[in-house]
DNA sequence: TCCGGGACGTA
DNA sequence: CGTACGTCCCGGAT
């Protein structure tokens, strides 16, 4: 029996979620005429409404716990003892909330002497036996231990009750490490502060994994405990009756005696005029249609289809009414809206826990809402039409893009993006959403849908009238939006979303083995520093605390004061490197080697923690994420994994080929930003430095300071590059001096004889910024605008570093450009010649891929010509390509 | 629990 | 007194 078959049970643990709502909503702004509170009471209606229609189980049960006192407490008087008193607001919430379950057709259930929990549990495995697929709501980490093959637990994340994570055996693994039935015996090493139950001192999580994976469980830890070492191991031996009495504590009974079994939780139609009755009571006028509504939907109510909204609202804002439709009608629809595929329309995937439960679609004059069921035959045309190159408008396309392909939908045809298309009008700043953009652009208010939301504050529209709203913003948008955007939002923005979904999707294989070792490495390493830094100083510091630090350096070691800043005086790198010299103390070296171990674990650990099930590391990249035109990376940012040490070096190894590529493949730009230079200030010197040097740094330090190529020595080689490289960001010569620690007399004097032999680069920095504050904006080469406001600001420090910005915008925006084309265009070939080879990462100015059996020489081809080819500049565009098991090997 | 600042990794 | 990012930790405010 596939699990879509199977009858689902979900079980809800009604006061930890009714709790959790209560603390999520303002208190004040849920009162009935009577003065009692309700807002525990509206977020937990409204997340079940929510539950209901994305998991749409068959059988339902709340349980509720009758006191604070159980069997648990009897045995530990402690137990939750830490809990404080329920808050007075909350008091009376429980049995409202309880009626109005019952007028909804859902069955309650607690019982004396036993907690919520235990119920959950019981009806958990009983489920499991007999066929069901159980779905558990509950906020205590201890109904972890439920989940199984059968059961998938749904917990309220850390912030506060907006979204809930599912939990299955995979993800607890991926979490922890460890199986769900090994949770408690975690839990009762590390301990549960929400219990008031305590651990073993010095034990955390890590140690208690390690532990358990180690010897199986918490009875083979204590029969190994005396061969633990260390001062965890005493700890152990001393305080192992906690463990034991935690162990005791958190196990849940899967065997309460009930006066029913899951089969008999069968969902039951809802009693229209008691739910009337009860939510007319508490006010809740929203949620009352909504509940009406889905009952309709559900075919639990005969009348009533509750699809179309008001009319009165239609009247007043022009919003079309919005049709639920499906099979043939939908079909039809499609086809008649969109003249055979031909004419935009709106489109707006909604989702819920990660999962697509429908789709609106709407032209300028009618909206579709289309549920989204798995394994209705009658999609084809829906499918077909996402499919199409048939032209769609949408807010945020990658991130829907990707909830398709999750399940199962392909999507193409995006012609436009409003989130693509307000950032490249305005790339400063956050990325809107749907509502804000609304608001901002059209002046209209659009009630919020987070479609994650658990306890949505306001009612949501329909994700169909969504869909219209994105139409009229994008009218909007696209009125706004100059020529030369416009081609860069069609031509590269627009066709990297499939491109950068892809990848992010694949992700890239991440070995944990080497993870772990260095984890363990680095812990040591840098445990041994901190207990020498200590001895150095005589006392223990928080040597992650600038503030400490301070007190140690300028106040107890007296050592003169460095560059300053808000809080006082600077311990950075350069200013620490600065007092070693001058005033030279043991302290200083170990707080630095210190603060360089700590940095690389923690991007360890952060790492380790992202390698999914599979192995794989998944980044999001975001496409609105910079002023210049570069993609940004997030969660985890592979952007900035280490290279320039050898530990970062070796952190980098660990990113290595897929099991079935025969390679990884890296391809970099050499000297991007300093070809773009060239090209863009026509510089005859610099062009035929990069037409005619091999080393380009030597050509132009031959030049500068009138030797021989042969003569430059490494010093003047240095400083050359420096200076170089620091034209592209508006370097002064005070900071050239800073930089390579020289007089800032010889600093100025290298910048005249670079600038002598190179003027036209001089001329070039300079126009750029008299040119943009003319235009209000720069322009890279492909036509992307950036627009600046300080630049005649009469405030010196705003102007001048808007100057500084305007000088870099076209060249590294300019740079990202080229890299985005290239990008497409190898994506274009990989698929027209049906490769298995796959882009996995990018890096500014770098790609990295991973290479399918016997497509190297191809592929090296491609990216060769692609890469060298994505624009014709004035110097030619040189690519490194490398490759190699791993990401390091790989590099050249 | 949130937020700004400091620090530091990358191109 | 060098551009563009994201993430971690700390510490003070909430």
């Amino acid at each position: 029996m596939s699990d879509n078959e199977k009858p689902t049970l979900l079980i809800i643990d009604g006061h930890s979620l009714a709790f959790r709502a209560f603390y999520a909503l303002p208190v004040d702004s849920f009162m009935n005429r009577e003065g009692q509170h309700t807002n525990a009471i509206h977020g937990f209606i409204a997340m079940l409404i929510n539950l209901l229609k994305a998991e749409k189980p068959t059988h339902l049960a709340v349980a509720f716990d009758i006191s604070r006192f159980s069997f648990r407490t009897r045995e530990y008087p402690e137990y939750k003892g830490t809990r404080g008193e329920t808050p007075v607001e909350f008091i009376g919430q429980i049995p409202l909330l309880e009626e109005a379950l019952k007028a909804m057709g859902i069955p309650t259930v607690s019982k004396e002497d036993y907690e919520a929990d235990d119920i959950l549990a019981t009806l958990a495995k009983e489920g499991a036996e007999q066929g069901f697929h159980v779905y558990v709501v509950s906020g205590d980490r201890d109904a972890i231990q439920m989940i199984g093959d059968d059961v998938t637990l749904l917990y309220p994340n850390a912030r506060g009750v907006s979204e809930l994570k599912r939990y299955d055996r995979d993800t607890v693994f991926e979490r922890y490490g460890i199986e769900p039935h090994q949770y408690p015996d975690i839990a009762a090493l590390v301990g549960e502060t929400s219990d008031n139950l305590i651990g073993i001192d010095k034990v955390g999580e890590k140690t208690a994994v390690k532990w358990i994976v180690q010897y199986g469980s918490l009875a083979g830890v204590l029969e190994h405990a005396d061969e633990i070492k260390g001062v965890v191991g005493e700890k152990l031996r001393e305080q192992k009756d906690r463990a034991i009495r935690n162990r005791k504590l958190n196990h849940l009974l899967t065997d309460v005696d009930l006066p029913f079994g899951p089969a008999d939780l069968e969902r039951q139609p809802i009693d229209e005029a008691a739910v009337r009755a009860v939510f007319d009571k508490l006010q809740f006028k929203t949620l009352l249609e909504r509940v009406i509504k889905l009952a309709g939907e559900d075919g639990q109510l005969s009348e009533s289809d509750g699809s179309s909204v008001p009319t009165a609202e239609v009247e007043e804002t022009g919003i079309p009414p919005v049709r639920t439709m499906v099979d043939e009608e939908l079909a039809k629809w499609l086809d008649t809206q969109s003249a055979h595929g031909t004419i935009a329309l709106g489109l707006r995937v909604e989702t819920f826990v990660g999962r697509v439960t429908g789709l609106g679609i709407a032209s300028a004059t009618d909206s579709a809402y289309v549920p989204w069921e798995t394994d209705r035959p009658d999609y084809v045309a829906l499918e077909n039409w996402l499919a199409s190159d048939a032209p769609k408008y949408l807010q945020g396309s990658k991130q829907q893009l990707k909830a398709l392909r999750r399940s199962g939908l392909d999507l193409a045809g995006i012609a436009f993006d409003t989130s693509l298309a307000a950032w490249l009008l305005k790339p400063a700043g956050k990325a809107d959403d749907l509502a804000s953009q609304v608001y901002d652009f059209l002046g209209e208010r659009l009630p919020q849908a987070d479609p994650n939301q658990l306890v949505p504050d306001t009612d949501a529209v329909s994700i169909a009238t969504e869909a219209w709203y994105v139409l009229r913003v994008t009218e909007y948008l696209a009125e706004k939006l100059a020529q030369t955007d416009r081609k860069v939002l069609d031509e590269i923005e627009l066709p990297l979303v499939p491109v950068l979904a892809t990848m992010e999707l694949d992700g890239i294989t991440v070995s944990q083995q080497i993870l772990t070792k260095l984890s363990g490495e680095l812990t040591n390493v840098s445990a041994d520093l901190a207990t020498r830094a200590y001895a150095e100083i005589g006392r223990e510091v928080n040597l992650g605390s600038p503030k400490q630090l301070q007190q140690v350096l300028f106040e107890e070691l007296g050592m003169p004061k460095t560059r300053a800043n808000k809080t006082g005086f600077s311990t950075d790198a350069a200013s620490l490197t600065d007092l070693q010299e001058q005033a030279p103390h043991p302290f200083l070296d170990l707080l630095l080697k210190h603060r360089d171990a700590t940095k690389l674990k923690q991007i360890v650990e952060t790492l380790e923690k992202a390698v999914d099930a599979n192995g794989r590391v998944h980044t999001t990249y975001d496409q609105t994420g910079t002023s210049t035109g570069r993609i940004s990376s997030n969660d985890p940012n592979l952007q900035n994994i280490p290279v320039k040490t050898s530990v970062g070096r070796e952190i980098r190894s660990a990113f290595e080929k897929g099991e079935n590529f025969t390679t990884l493949l890296t391809a970099d730009y050499s000297q991007i930003e300093m070809r773009i230079m060239a090209h863009l200030s026509g510089d005859e010197g610099l062009i035929t430095a990069f037409n005619e040097g091999e080393d380009l740094h030597r050509f132009v330090g031959s030049s500068v300071f009138g030797v021989e190529p042969a003569d430059v020595t490494p010093l003047m080689r240095t400083k050359v590059k420096a200076m170089s490289y620091g034209l592209a960001y508006g370097l002064s010569a005070f900071g050239l001096s800073k930089q390579l620690r020289i007089e800032s007399s010889e600093a100025r004097k290298l910048m005249t004889d670079y600038f002598d032999r190179f003027g036209a680069v001089r001329d070039y920095l300079r126009n750029v910024v008299e040119q943009a504050k003319v235009d209000g904006y720069t322009e890279t080469i492909f036509g992307r605008r950036r627009p600046f406001g300080d630049l005649n600001s009469s405030n010196r420090v705003l102007r001048e570093n808007a100057e500084r910005a305007a000088l870099n915008a076209p060249i590294q925006g300019s740079a990202a450009d080229i890299l985005k084309i290239a990008m497409l265009d190898v994506a274009a070939d990989l698929r027209d010649q049906q490769l298995g080879s796959r882009l996995l990462l990018q890096v500014h100015d770098e790609l990295v891929f991973e290479v399918a059996d016997d497509e190297l020489e191809t592929l090296t081809a491609i990216v060769r010509a692609r890469m060298g080819g994505a624009a014709e500049l004035r110097v030619p565009l040189e690519v490194q390509v490398g490759t190699g098991a791993n990401w390091d090997a790989a590099a050249h």
